[in-house]
RNA sequence: GCAGGUGUGGCGGAACGGUAGACGCGCCGGUCUUAGGAACCGGUAUCUUCGAUGUGCAGGUUCAAGUCCUGUCACCUGCACCA
């Protein structure tokens, strides 16, 4: 018989589809399990190969936990908002929603046609304004709480399209679109208080169970660090208060830096006689986003001295210079910082060009070779009062006596920066908010949500920087929710992340009129169980989302602090040539091709086969065929059956499977657990035959890998309800492991010889048996023995002399 | 620059500190065939056989190191308006 995937294939997706086999069940009273995957942007390429390798990896788990007996919650979605469609609408004259509508379908039946255990009656789509009625009712709680705030940032702006640019549209400083330059224009933009959250989002990734380089690098994002906030005199009279993690080497600040945004210098205006090079060094410097300069500034440091103004360090009363210098971030600290060159590597290089003294503090390295950063094994010198204290008690004592003072106090910093929430775009949700010239900023009744996109002619962006939005005159125009008076509406739409920061809550309860979710559902399906989803969304969509559910949290919509117990990682999947796939390089493989010319079996099998499910791995059109050559192998497996007549000889490596495969998929080993399928497969072949027992087992393993042919067997064995949903089978422990190992002789750490013992055999018994070993005895005789190691069913080593 | 990660045969990759290379691909040989780019069977780390050498490189810890420690090199990913 022939392995006919096209046909099984459609056969059992269509079975799947009209049994809606895969549908979450309401009845809270079962034990649940929500299983999840970042849902895609449904872009006009069409599904990548790279999307099914997270989407089977859950898949299989989705599937064992509904043969283990739990009421499984497997959902899809799409994040449909954002520029590339946008983009295309533009160019096309297309309306973004109809180019939403044809990707989305697209996408849609891609995905299906891979046999994904979805639960279809769920799908949602951020774009949907059933959908985003709840998006905007989040941000206007958020805006109640005062945790939505307007302020003023700095935007790329293309000189020549007079636009807003995404940070990904500004290629090397020109604009992606035209080539001419982009600079740094400042507009005023929502900005939502992340900031307020970050303790919290660091303290409770204690609580669950993510993958330790994803917390680390959440944690290092947000990036803590406790230091202190000093004010340093100036000559002009003014204060400036500089953030600093080593407020111990203050007595070694011999010149200060300000961001070359600070605003002290319009402040200073008059008294500044160099202020016109000053404001041309801002202007160059606002050509370059914040990662270029960092990256230059070790490069070429550069900078301009404040002439007419001078700082006063507050410990010894000294005169030091001021500087603006761009690797100092406005964004961060305070945007100014004390210099100590001796004990920081870009001051003491900036001090180096700019000729300033450097002093040392602490003493144990040469400061006039390099910084001294070490804070562990140093002791305080030319610093007064804290001279002879380690470094941690001096920052202790100073941070006493600047408090005592009142000119300083122990400050806890974050790198982590508030969430700019606006763009000057179309195609995103609304801001539901309403100005008003009495009342300010009012949001707009939640009874009128959803705040719909208006359907315009024109969403191209505007000449003035404006949101496309601004130019439909009888949207902008409105009344004031509290007064009635004529009011304008925010014309700047959300970011594409708003939709995807709780998309999970709405596949609880995805039908919901009345809330976002129903809090029995929220309370019964969250937290997300697992969720699996790219190393790339460490930072941001991760979280976003993790703050949004915290608020959710503390506004009595949520039951539980953490929106997932569990987060894993995927790694990418590569052209075959290792490169990343991509049009311009010319490797992009289509899933649609593969599981035409292949079936989806294979594609899914291969892709939990193709290496460690973590780590990124180059698609090979050969390899691919070894899976396929599996399958059939399998399917070839049905004529094996007997019914009678079969020894137990498979007994052992049955069990032995069962256990590994069970737990190889608990630790997304997928690959693993698919070459121990292989190896019984192997096993089954070398021996002939197999019972009918036997055989259902195996295609129960192998189910949540390859469904559609698994399926199809059951059928052949007589089965007729869905393998897909019967029990995962279990095994017996005493029968996982052979009575007779063979494991390997060493002379002084060094493989020899290899015996074969019994598996409980004692040290003893194994000693004699290994020393009776003809090659053994040739390096041991005429030695003296001086150890003698074993370890049971692993290793014997006798270290001689 | 900052942060995170990776490095093992010809290739993808396996290896609780305990026989390095499971499983698959490829390749070589064979069987069956008019034929094979099908299927099946056997072999396949390197070196000149005995034996020795092998997990990016250099040290260290240990009876024993791919695995732990120190240093070093190379490559990959993210960096806040891409998703």
């Amino acid at each position: 018989m022939k392995y006919d995937f096209k046909n099984i294939e459609k056969k059992w997706q269509d079975r799947w589809d009209k049994e809606n086999a895969f549908a979450a069940s309401d009845d809270y009273s079962k034990k649940k399990y929500f299983a999840l995957v970042e849902f895609p942007y449904p872009s006009g390429q069409g599904l990548h190969v790279g999307h099914p390798r997270s989407y089977t990896a859950l898949d299989i788990i989705a599937r064992k936990r509904r043969m283990e007996g739990y009421n499984v919650l497997y959902p899809m979605g799409w994040d449909a908002f954002g520029l590339p469609t946008e983009n295309f609408a533009i160019k096309n004259h297309i309306h973004p929603s109809v180019v939403t509508e044809k990707n989305v379908a697209r996408f849609k039946s891609q995905l299906k046609s891979l046999g994904l255990s979805f639960d279809w009656s769920r799908e949602i789509n951020t774009t949907d304004p059933d959908y985003y009625k709840w998006t905007q009712w989040i941000f206007i709680q958020l805006f109640k709480k005062g945790l939505a705030y307007k302020k003023e940032m700095s935007v790329n702006f293309c000189t020549s399209c007079k636009c807003v640019l995404a940070n990904e549209e500004v290629v090397n400083g020109v604009c992606e679109r035209c080539g001419s330059e982009v600079v740094h224009k400042v507009k005023s933009q929502w900005m939502l208080k992340i900031t307020e959250y970050a303790q919290r989002l660091i303290d409770d990734l204690a609580d669950v169970d993510f993958i330790e380089r994803v917390k680390t690098q959440q944690i290092n994002w947000i990036g803590r660090s406790v230091g202190a906030e000093v004010d340093f005199g100036t000559t002009a009279g003014d204060k400036i208060t500089i953030f600093t993690t080593r407020p111990d080497t203050l007595f070694g600040a011999t010149y200060m830096v300000i961001a070359p945004e600070h605003a002290l210098i319009e402040q200073w205006k008059d008294k500044l006689t160099n202020y016109d090079d000053i404001i041309a060094y801002r202007e160059e410097a606002a050509k370059k986003s914040d990662f270029e300069r960092t990256e230059l500034v070790q490069k070429d440091k550069t900078g301009v001295r404040l002439e007419g103004v001078r700082a006063v360090n507050p410990v010894n009363g000294k005169e030091i210079p001021i500087f603006v210098s761009d690797y100092v971030l406005a964004t961060y600290g305070t945007g100014a910082i004390m210099a100590v060159p001796a004990h920081d590597t870009r001051d003491w290089d900036f001090a180096k060009r700019f000729d300033l003294p450097i002093i040392e503090v602490v003493a144990g390295g040469d400061v006039n070779k390099e910084a001294f950063t070490d804070t562990e094994t140093g002791k305080m010198v030319n610093s007064d009062f804290l001279n002879g204290l380690e470094v941690s008690e001096a920052k202790t004592a100073v941070i006493k006596w600047l408090s005592d003072k009142g000119i300083g106090k122990q400050k806890v910093n974050f790198k982590l920066r508030d969430w700019v929430f606006s763009r000057q775009r179309y195609w995103g949700e609304p801001i539901p908010l309403v100005y008003c010239e009495k009342h300010g900023w009012v949001p707009v009744p939640e009874s009128e949500l959803p705040l719909r996109l208006p359907n315009v002619e024109s969403y191209e962006p505007t000449d003035n920087g404006e949101s496309p939005l601004s130019s439909v005159a009888d949207w902008v125009n409105t009344t004031c929710p509290i007064c009635g008076a004529p009011a304008k509406r925010e014309t700047d739409t959300m970011p594409q992340w708003a939709g995807s920061s709780w998309y999970f809550l709405r596949y609880c309860d995805p039908h919901n009129k009345t809330a976002l979710a129903s809090k029995e559902a929220l309370k019964y399906w969250m937290p997300v169980d697992w969720y699996n989803g790219g190393m790339e969304h460490t930072t941001l969509h991760l979280l976003y989302s993790r703050f949004w559910a915290k608020f959710l949290y503390d506004i009595d919509i949520l039951d539980t602090k953490e929106p997932y117990a569990k987060r894993t990682s995927h790694g990418m999947i590569l052209g075959s040539n290792g490169e990343k796939m991509s049009k311009s390089r010319g490797n992009v493989v289509n899933p649609d091709d593969i599981v035409n010319e292949l079936g989806a079996d294979t594609m899914r099998l291969y892709e939990m086969f193709i290496g460690d499910f973590e780590k990124s791995a180059p698609w090979s059109e050969t390899s691919i065929k070894g899976c396929k050559r599996f399958l059939e192998r399998v399917f070839g497996m049905t004529e094996l059956v007997k019914d009678e007549g079969v020894s137990e000889k498979l007994d052992i490596p049955f069990n032995k499977t069962i256990k590994k495969v069970s737990a190889d998929i608990e630790d997304m080993k997928f690959n693993t657990a698919i070459a121990a399928l292989m190896a019984l497969t192997n096993d089954i072949y070398d021996n002939g035959s197999l019972t009918k027992d036997e055989m259902q087992t195996f295609i129960t393993l192998l189910c949540p890998f390859a469904p559609h042919l698994c399926e199809e067997i059951n059928e052949l064995l007589g089965g007729k309800d869905l393998l897909s949903l019967s029990k995962w089978p279990e095994f017996d422990e005493s029968k996982t492991k052979d009575n007779e190992v063979e494991i390997g002789v060493q002379i002084n750490g060094k493989l020899r010889s290899t015996v074969k013992i019994a598996v409980d055999c004692d040290k003893d018994t194994a000693l004699k048996l290994a020393k009776g070993d003809e090659k053994i005895k040739a390096f041991i005789d005429g030695h003296d023995i001086i150890k003698e190691i074993f370890v049971p069913g692993r290793i014997i080593n006798i270290v001689v002399k």
